[in-house]
DNA sequence: ATGAAAGCGCTAACAT
DNA sequence: ATGTTAGCGCTTTCAT
């Protein structure tokens, strides 16, 4: 076993307390006791135990992750933000994920509690009904959310909303009018509904009729083939679909382009999150881009405020701290144009379905 | 703070060693005693804190991870292989990237053996001549490498040299002669060097003059002018190009697209890793492909068992782990062409120069 | 300047 | 079945 306090001081021929001192408060020590205590360190190879000092009721300086999955870069990035901050501020970092699964989360929230953590940064499915959170304000346990799109909670993310009602927007601007917006099996999530809430707004304000979002199986080595029917066949096919996200994008890419549709030519595509790896693929992603390393590095800031009691920016300011979005234009998204536009809108009557 | 032990003891009106045992040995308490602590320690919302079994010398449940960096998706699969496990048999695991920084491998390594690790789980540049893997061969922490191809350390890793060979030989079965590798800025990874020794190897076997590996600014936006130039010019410019990473193919890719060129037609690519990412391209990926997660999880595996001490292993075996690769061949490959290969190697007469 | 001792939360050996 | 107590590594009074 490593080597405590007690073997330098039977090392040194001082006491423990000696030893504890020439440690934490060197000035107070004979520089010559200090100077043998010192070599009995390194003799050793003594590390102080955070152990001891963290049962002296010291702060553990210990931060709690919680992600979904390091699966998609998203959070990866976010992670490598608050690695960052916290490396250099000295403290540790303990990681879990949970895949999105509520048991897991569960377990995740209490094994670091049990190891004290000072708080907790994470991203939940869904921040508004996760009973877990309620839970954690009532422990007093500080938390920040990442990502999750809540007006109720600390959080840090973008405003999902309306960096949705932009990026269709810009799809409207293309000329598109027959736009669908494709979403993981995790449509439930926060983000996921306000994501589509920006799409229905853009979609309204142009006169469009908004259609609910399609759930397409994120994991599946193949597009289901309802999905690429809905996509690809009847003259009300849409021209553009917006992607809840970057990886589903490329998911969705895949399959229309192994159904031999052409991207962009036949299908325009927007996703949402700014992966560096889109704008590698050909070709290049158009995506809403969210700062993802800076959202992990701006929710360690704010929780570092709230556990050392320097927050400013508490009382009157919002929970939430909402960053800036911005758009990633990409070779995705063509023009509309009469070719692909086999059916135009304005041949149609009904006003009933979407699209119509 | 937190309740503790006694708070509960308290509550409950009981001693501390009563509650200890409510919770570690139920069967030996009272039913209706085990009744009342349960109530307090819900009441209290208590959870005993590793702190104090740490404290009286048990095991810690600690495991450390030390990863180069999350924005490559090999890292974050390794991570959510090794996380999977932990979470399955109750161990923590404390994340310290190092952004392949001395300084900060350092600095990983001490503040996790402060926190008690039982071991540790690693990739660095070079494993054999880390000066950190001595003293934790000495220390007596223990240890795995994850990725670092070297026999003389504990390691899981695909075998980098034959697996590079394989796909070269594979680049050479399309016809391809003039083949050239590219490596990222970390050229002296010992992997980095494995796999361009089985790229010399597969080149040799076939009567073709190896290359030094180009290296290749990974993190630039785009591909220097040089690198481009030496890529694309000139009649003994390569057909094809080995990239020593997935994440390297992909900015390559880019850059030459950039330039006018299409892959695979004017350049055939293959990468390595395997990234699941590199399907999703268009074309997609041809790569020589890790078993990222499973790496993860036997290096978890062979840990465990060490630090458990139910190591059958250990004696005889090599400290290596070598996992299979395989080829995923994709469309960046293409058949040569006279069309292409714009300058037949035959029609060249020097030795001297590679691809002459 | 240094040492002795208490106490942080917990478990386990021993006592009742 | 339950309580008492020592001790894990450390910091911090309080003595010396």
């Amino acid at each position: 076993m490593s080597p405590t306090i007690k073997d330098v001081a039977a090392h040194a021929g001082f006491s423990i307390a000696t030893v504890s001192r020439a440690i934490n408060a060197p000035h107070t020590v004979n520089p010559v006791t200090l100077d043998k205590v010192r070599q009995s360190i390194d003799a050793l190879n003594f590390r102080p135990s955070p152990l001891g000092r963290q049962l002296r009721g010291e702060r553990t300086r210990l931060i709690g992750v919680i992600l979904p999955t390091l699966a998609n870069p998203v959070f990866a990035e976010c992670l490598q933000g608050i690695d960052e901050l916290a490396a250099a501020q000295g403290y540790r970092l303990m990681l879990m994920t949970t895949q999105y699964d509520a048991d897991r989360e569960r377990h995740a929230i209490e094994t670091l509690r049990e190891h004290r953590v000072e708080g907790l940064i994470l991203t939940v499915a869904d921040a508004d009904t996760h009973p877990l959170l309620d839970e954690l304000d009532r422990a007093g346990l500080l938390y920040v959310l990442m990502h999750n799109d809540t007006a109720r909670r600390p959080s840090v993310s973008v405003d999902n909303r309306l960096a949705a009602f932009d990026g269709v927007r810009m799809l409207i601007a293309h000329g598109h009018r027959r736009i669908l917006m494709l979403a993981g099996t995790l449509a439930a999530s926060d983000r996921a509904r306000q994501r589509h809430l920006g799409y229905a707004q853009a979609m309204q304000q142009a006169g469009l009729t908004p259609a609910p979002a399609l759930e397409v199986d994120f994991n599946a080595d193949e597009l289901a083939p309802s999905v690429l029917a809905h996509l690809t066949s009847g003259p009300n096919r849409p021209t553009a679909l917006f992607c809840s996200n970057d990886l589903l994008a490329m998911v969705v890419m895949r399959g229309l382009r192994r159904a031999r549709l052409q991207i962009p030519r036949d299908m325009s595509i927007l996703g949402f999150d700014g992966l560096p790896m889109g704008e590698l693929l050909s070709p290049p992603l158009a995506s809403v881009c969210a700062p993802n390393r800076e959202i992990g590095c701006a929710a360690w800031r704010r929780l570092l405020a709230r556990v050392t009691g320097t927050d400013e920016t508490s009382g009157e300011t919002s929970p939430t701290l909402t960053l800036p979005h911005s758009l990633r234009e990409g070779a995705t998204i063509a023009a509309i144009s009469s070719r692909t536009d086999n059916s135009p809108v304005r041949a149609s009557t009904s006003a009933e379905r979407p699209f119509a």
